[in-house]
DNA sequence: GAGTACATGTAATTAGTTACATGATTGA
DNA sequence: TCAATCATGTAACTAATTACATGTACTC
């Protein structure tokens, strides 16, 4: 399906990435909660994208002699994006999630160890939670406007803080039926 | 991390099971809502197994000529699985969302469009929880006692009900900025 | 006799991770 | 000058999907 091609050709439709950036992007508070890829599957996607004339690259020089290839999408990248963008997919399987996997199992642990991974997992969403709420708070004011890149952000950050709290209530829920 | 092996190991540590039955299970209305794999995946997987020594299989025969393999797990096998099963391990990535990733990107759309992509996987969303809530009242009249198999099926039918329906307020709310 | 489900595999390809490899820039 | 960050790549491997390939058993 080709899926990372269009979250970089997403990126440099807003404005010229390079490689590095579109790395950065990928680790950051926003976009990793839905998506990531390591720099060593960039940069070779870079390189198909460019071969197939979906971005173009503008080297320049950092300091005395570091060269960066800043990308750009072109006409054709453009229509490609748009029209995955108003792709209205198929729910496709459920993700993988160990965690579950080793409570659909949990069964065969003594009741004290279960407890002590929920324990542990429960601490580490709410962890997880409590830095997408501070980030939620002190990023946005109010709602963006929609047709603004900054909604993106806020939808998806309110997506992913009920998705952490929902984990914590059922994380919870498991917990108090071995109590 | 090896994490299919511990996937068949666990199932096969129940009973004994044949890949087909394995590849049946992953397809069920329970485990697909935390693990999923391909027989061309399993197989191969099993092989593996039997050559570490982790499981072992009879060949039985059904009706005339069609032999079966039927494999059930070893000492070394059930060892390992439980000290996997025993295992805090720390969250790690958020898996990918491709719907996340368009409505990160959803100010390229014009208003309406966006809109129908927001109902259509609401309606999608809105038949798989019913589903899984359907199956959960005609499966459960009582929560399963602490220490069966059933209270794993139980606990993940009912986090992936609460899942969905996470997933259903969110698109609301996304759907109620865009009206 | 036909169609569906049972049953087991391999081959080719794509996606993703980990490790290897190198070098420049910036700020303390 | 040292450490962190910027910057770009390749190689080897593991995970997963799609397609190829074959044949039996059961039920209508």
């Amino acid at each position: 399906m080709r899926e990372l091609k269009y979250a970089i050709l997403g990126l440099v439709n807003r404005k010229p990435y390079t490689g590095y950036d579109i790395s950065r992007e990928f680790g950051d508070l926003v976009m990793s909660n839905f998506w990531h890829a390591r720099h060593s599957q960039i940069y070779p996607e870079l390189q198909r994208l460019t071969e197939e004339g979906c971005v173009e690259f503008d080297v320049t020089v950092q300091g005395q002699k570091m060269e960066k290839k800043c990308y750009h999408i072109t006409d054709k990248g453009h229509r490609e994006f748009m029209e995955w963008l108003n792709t209205d997919e198929e729910l496709g399987f459920t993700p993988k999630d160990v965690f579950r996997l080793r409570s659909y199992f949990a069964d065969g642990l003594e009741r004290a160890e279960y407890v002590q991974l929920l324990k542990s997992q429960l601490e580490k969403h709410s962890a997880k939670e409590k830095y997408l709420s501070d980030s939620m708070q002190s990023s946005f004011q109010e709602r963006p406007a929609v047709g603004t890149a900054q909604l993106g952000d806020y939808m998806v950050l309110e997506g992913a803080i009920m998705r952490e709290r929902t984990y914590m209530e059922w994380l919870e829920k498991c917990l108090s039926y071995y109590l």
